[in-house]
DNA sequence: ACCTGAACACCGTTCAAGT
DNA sequence: ACCTGAACACCGTTCAAGT
């Protein structure tokens, strides 16, 4: 038994952080359609209308997961010094961190559209580009690039997983036999074939703006 | 008056194109928060339950509506003959047909991220790359990854347009005179840059994989 | 082929009031 | 500081039945 039940009740009061906390509960366990304001009242015991004591509305709760999620799988001081291993090593840590949560990169990518959350993937990634030392326009964009591809990328991957998981329909004839394993390193690769990309795409560009 | 005002009612009924484009005047007038099926039946002077006659559901409806927006502004055959420069045009076409409707990109990117619509886009950023010649699961990546950044990019940028015409609190002093125009010209800017790391990267890997 | 009517099972949010 | 109770104004979807 986790849960004690029910002392005569009254007292024992939750913060923000045990709302955002029951939130990642649900969502790793039943997924975003199911992260409702009145299922996670109810989680906690409380009224839905308590949840808005501690968050102004859903948007801004969602704003908080996302950056639970981001925040929570941070790379320890890593030891590499040039850029394009540390943005490499960024970009495998956070796709790490949305994976790690049902709906994960479907929650970031949904909160950093409307323009809420996902502040310190942005600013992880561009500190890893600026060991290159770039011009700082020029850093602001490509950091802005990987996000994108990599929200992107990892999102659609997360739906394909559930997907499978659900066994719909999506398989032709017997397709399905192409197994879990062989897939997960195709979507590794591809994954990385994209970063690889990019960072190909800023080293020449970085070189092409040198020589001038 | 487009509308013949209510003859006494019966027959004119309602094809799927027809909702469709209901669905996307509301979209452009409204945004998405305002598309629901009741509104959008109430717009057809229709019970919320004939929709069902025409979509399984609200996603297949908002994946006919994202395959709308993206086959409206499609390229005219261009005379791009090299990969690169067809590539960079489809990317200016399809970031204009997103732009051409309120929240149009937030609409793809959700139904590209739910695994529905947006096929077309995939097709013909392939089909640009396509004229490069490369490895054909190297082409597929790339396609991802240039769609990825496209979706990411322009619903991001939409969202900014959006939250500046509210006039949201946003700016810091009065960063405001930041004008719209040269705004506009930045994020033109940062998406083009975008555009052409994704290209040089892309240029870069075909030469390494080539002279192996 | 296309739609009505009525119902089911929910939502997010506000606000006065309580402790 | 944190929560209740009650209400407001909605949602998407199903299904038998109608024309």
């Amino acid at each position: 038994m986790t849960t004690d039940a029910s002392p005569p009740a009254r007292s024992q009061r939750h913060s923000r952080g045990d709302v955002v906390e029951a939130a990642l509960a649900i969502l790793d366990e039943h997924g975003l359609p199911d992260l409702t304001m009145r299922r996670l009242a109810s989680t906690l015991a409380v009224q839905p209308s308590a949840l808005y004591w501690h968050f102004e509305n859903k948007q801004t709760l969602l704003a908080a997961v996302s950056d639970r999620i981001v925040h929570g799988a941070r790379a320890r001081d890593h030891g590499e010094s040039d850029w394009a291993s540390a943005v490499r090593f960024e970009a495998e840590v956070l796709r790490d961190a949305l994976l790690s949560f049902r709906d994960g990169a479907e929650v970031v990518l949904s909160s950093q559209a409307l323009g809420l959350g996902a502040g310190e993937a942005l600013t992880r990634l561009t500190a890893a580009i600026h060991l290159g030392d770039f011009d700082e326009r020029v850093e602001r964009a490509a950091a802005g690039a990987f996000l994108h591809f990599l929200l992107g990328h990892v999102s659609h991957e997360q739906q394909r997983l559930q997907a499978d998981s659900l066994g719909v329909v999506t398989a032709r004839h017997e397709a399905k036999p192409s197994d879990a394993e062989s897939r997960s390193r195709h979507e590794r690769d591809s994954f990385e074939f994209g970063v690889s990309l990019l960072i190909a795409g800023l080293t020449v560009q970085s070189e092409a703006i040198r020589q001038r």
